[in-house]
DNA sequence: CGGATCATTGAGACGATTCAAATACGGTGG
DNA sequence: CCACCGTATTTGAATCGTCTCAATGATCCG
């Protein structure tokens, strides 16, 4: 794999530095890659994967289900996001990974990542500190889960996706891809699909956002801030020595 | 310090082996102890430790509040838990910690970390682990909130608790201490304290729990995992090699 | 062009909130 | 040791946000 066409390394260079070597290290850790489907799992609950597999094209959702059947969505998955780098350490699943959309994925082995931490300190607390980008996410999530408005907290996700995007190279003129249906929102929010409706559609009155079929605009940026109470900190887009 | 009595190390010991070497690394990278006193803040969101903390004795919450003064507790702390190990690398408060009771904390200084992740990789790895736990229970709070009913997420924290406290010695005959107003509950499942107070009463009712002051006893435990849903895997209570 | 999936709408029900007041509890000073 | 004060818990009633159920309309793919 080519170094420069790794979304990883585009995604880590965003919070520090690496050096060649790193990147080299980085880019030929991954041995594999493979597509999944749209809608299939790309892991289940209870899996105890050998190697973890970084996101290169496509969308996934981390997810539970509960008794009722009812689904709850932890984490959206962008190009470029490693969806179970936690599994080389927690080696159990405790939850599934959907396919949203068709997803070419590469994989490590977690040997693999055994020897970067003995070999590549700095390397290892970029890894690291990937998974503790997700768990802010997790926290702001369940900040606006527990403390939001339907409204606000839709606004909050759509300001997260678009810069998650962004920096990844993924946003043209205010417009990102967003192949994700309102059932799947309504899952990610802990709403009906229903509502998602109605809150979307305030969103468009308001206008605030442009969403028709998978593309969504942001038509006013500052206000959709302010409606979702949105403020980047817990992403992490700085640059700093890590 | 004495090697035996730091709960962050029996906490650990719980997931892997750890050498001689490594407990004694561990435990003498911690410098200084401190008293934070009820209702204090530990940290501020915005903060930029140079030092991690881990939690002795007591109880803490990392929280957010947002714009209509409401408050989000993301996080519940005890005895044996790094309260800010992410700060490590975050760099950035991206929220407070708030001292549920008067607390003791022993702090470690980034740059001994940062001399652990050069020098101890296998100790690296438990630290991570340490903070990938974290990212698993926000994970189950986030489906708890979204998808289950007040009162089944209200037993399923409790179950919780309850196997964390147990982890580290704190609970006696099915009893633990849980110094926690029905406000700061509330704060945590996102739910008002008059509802809190009606699912307490719920669970009372039911003789699944008993909880006077802050006492808190399992009746059920059987049928209390069942209502909340609740089961253990994400916390990671197995000994594996990591 | 037909079938399936997804988005939208309306109406009624329900869970949780808010506001307000009463009661219980724990710690402190006299 | 008890009276008192502040904090925490409990109760009731009205309201509100979101859900459920059910049906319709739009869109996409083969």
């Amino acid at each position: 794999m080519a170094v420069m066409t790794n979304p990883l390394i585009l995604k880590l260079e965003r919070r520090d530095r690496l050096s060649d070597d790193e990147k080299k290290t980085l880019d030929n850790a991954f041995t594999r890659v493979r597509i999944v489907e749209s809608d299939e799992d790309i892991l289940r609950e209870g899996d105890r994967p050998t190697e973890s597999s970084l996101l290169l094209d496509g969308f996934a959702a981390r997810y539970k289900i509960v008794s009722n059947g009812r689904r709850q969505i932890s984490a959206l998955h962008l190009p470029g996001d490693f969806i179970d780098l936690h599994s080389f350490l927690l080696k159990t699943m405790d939850h599934g990974v959907l396919a949203l959309t068709t997803c070419r994925i590469a994989t490590v082995p977690h040997a693999t990542l055994e020897r970067i931490t003995d070999e590549f300190p700095h390397l290892t607390r970029m890894l690291w500190l990937n998974t503790l980008i997700d768990g802010a996410i997790h926290r702001e999530w369940l900040t606006a889960m527990g403390r939001l408005s339907a409204t606000a907290h839709m606004a909050h996700l759509i300001c997260e996706l678009y810069l998650r995007l962004s920096a990844v190279g993924r946003v043209e003129s205010d417009t990102m891809q967003l192949p994700v249906t309102q059932a799947e929102l309504g899952d990610t929010l802990g709403l009906s699909t229903v509502h998602v409706n109605r809150v979307l559609q305030e969103l468009r009155k308001e206008e605030l956002i442009r969403f028709q079929g998978d593309t969504l605009t942001i038509l006013d940026w500052e206000r959709l801030q302010e409606v979702g109470e949105f403020t980047s900190t817990y992403l992490s887009l700085r640059k700093e020595d890590r």
